[in-house]
DNA sequence: AATCCCAGCAACCGCTGTCGT
DNA sequence: GACGACAGCGGTTGCTGGGAT
């Protein structure tokens, strides 16, 4: 019979599961799954993990709203920022009584309703400073949009992609000899940069991890599969957690093809975890068990309860 | 009139940088 | 120094409306 670990609600986003083992005291930090929910960690945050512990991230599943903005919901953020002011905006939907995450509402608030924007079309001068720091600078919308008193820097994008880019390459194309703007502040700046040639004076980490500029566990980060929980679960025979810290050295060492652990209940149905409701379940039940059976599921018991059982398989879900 | 195609744009997503603890 | 929270940024997605067929 494996161990039974017990799993102690911490706060509302992490459970830690304490495995009795025979060795040492060890600890896990879970999210809070629900099935058919897929958890996710990155390899960085897998390299963080130290000694006796490690974490795996939950996609946040909340019942956020997505999608266009209704008047009544930028009315609400309008009025709240304009009587609070800008403050921590992951705060800001609940206070304000959005269902938004709290970047849905800065880009909204930012693009759209923050007061001194222009809106429509933009002017021909607008336009040469556009072209003219697009071809200086690259795509640094957002020190564009500087320039450009009202703009944004998604507007001055989508106005760069859409139009201007078009007109750019058309320009250049009919006079591949010459300056693709009228500016001479383009003449010492080569030919105007297209969006397919990666910005020189932009080094991306990744780019930066081709000419070696990263450590070699760092590069490979880029593109490593991720730790499976299901994995860790296996590790030892799929009975006993009690030496995770050999996976988190080498955490990349079996996973399947899409890098991720899926939580899912056999009969599809759900626990009531998604949304803001799990927070209260979760502190209400503070005690758990997690019972590791040999075929890859565990089920989490909850005083008085099964939860759910969760299959962390390798193969398709 | 119906359907298709495409441009424009708003919003999302993932990554990075910064700051506080 | 490690870590988490948060803000900012830029690439990408996907919806919508208008024009073409």
């Amino acid at each position: 019979m494996p161990p039974h670990p017990s799993i102690v609600c911490t706060n509302h986003k992490q459970i830690v599961v304490r495995v009795r083992s025979p060795f040492k005291y060890q600890c896990m930090f879970l999210s809070i799954i629900s099935p058919g929910q897929r958890v996710f960690e990155t390899p960085l945050q897998a390299l963080r993990g130290k000694g006796t512990g490690w974490r795996i991230c939950e996609k946040p599943k909340m019942n956020y709203k997505k999608g266009l903005w209704s008047p009544d919901e930028d009315q609400r953020l309008r009025d709240y920022i304009l009587k609070h002011g800008l403050r921590c905006w992951s705060a800001v939907p609940a206070e304000a009584g959005l269902r938004r995450n709290g970047k849905s509402c800065r880009l909204r608030w930012i693009n759209y309703l923050r007061p001194g924007l222009k809106r429509g079309n933009f002017s021909p001068e607008e336009e040469e400073t556009v072209i003219n720091l697009q071809a200086k600078l690259g795509n640094r919308w957002s020190q564009i949009a500087m320039r450009l008193p009202g703009r944004t820097d998604n507007e001055v994008k989508n106005y760069w992609n859409s139009y201007l880019k078009k007109r750019v390459t058309k320009a250049q194309n009919s006079d591949p000899h010459g300056s693709a703007t009228s500016s001479s502040d383009c003449t010492n700046q080569g030919p105007v940069k297209h969006e397919e040639e990666p910005n020189s004076q932009m080094i991306s980490p990744a780019s930066q991890a081709d000419t070696g500029g990263f450590s070699p566990e760092l590069t490979a980060l880029n593109g490593l599969p991720k730790v499976l929980l299901g994995d860790c679960l296996r590790a030892n025979g799929g009975d006993s957690l009690h030496d995770l810290g050999e996976v988190m050295s080498n955490p990349w060492h079996s996973t399947n093809s899409q890098g991720e652990v899926c939580g899912q209940a056999p009969d599809g149905t759900t626990n009531g975890y998604g949304g803001a409701c799990m927070y209260g379940e979760m502190q209400a039940q503070p005690e758990a068990l997690l019972q590791i059976q040999d075929n890859g599921y565990f089920d989490i018991l909850f005083p008085g309860s099964v939860y759910d059982r969760m299959d962390f398989c390798d193969g398709e879900f």
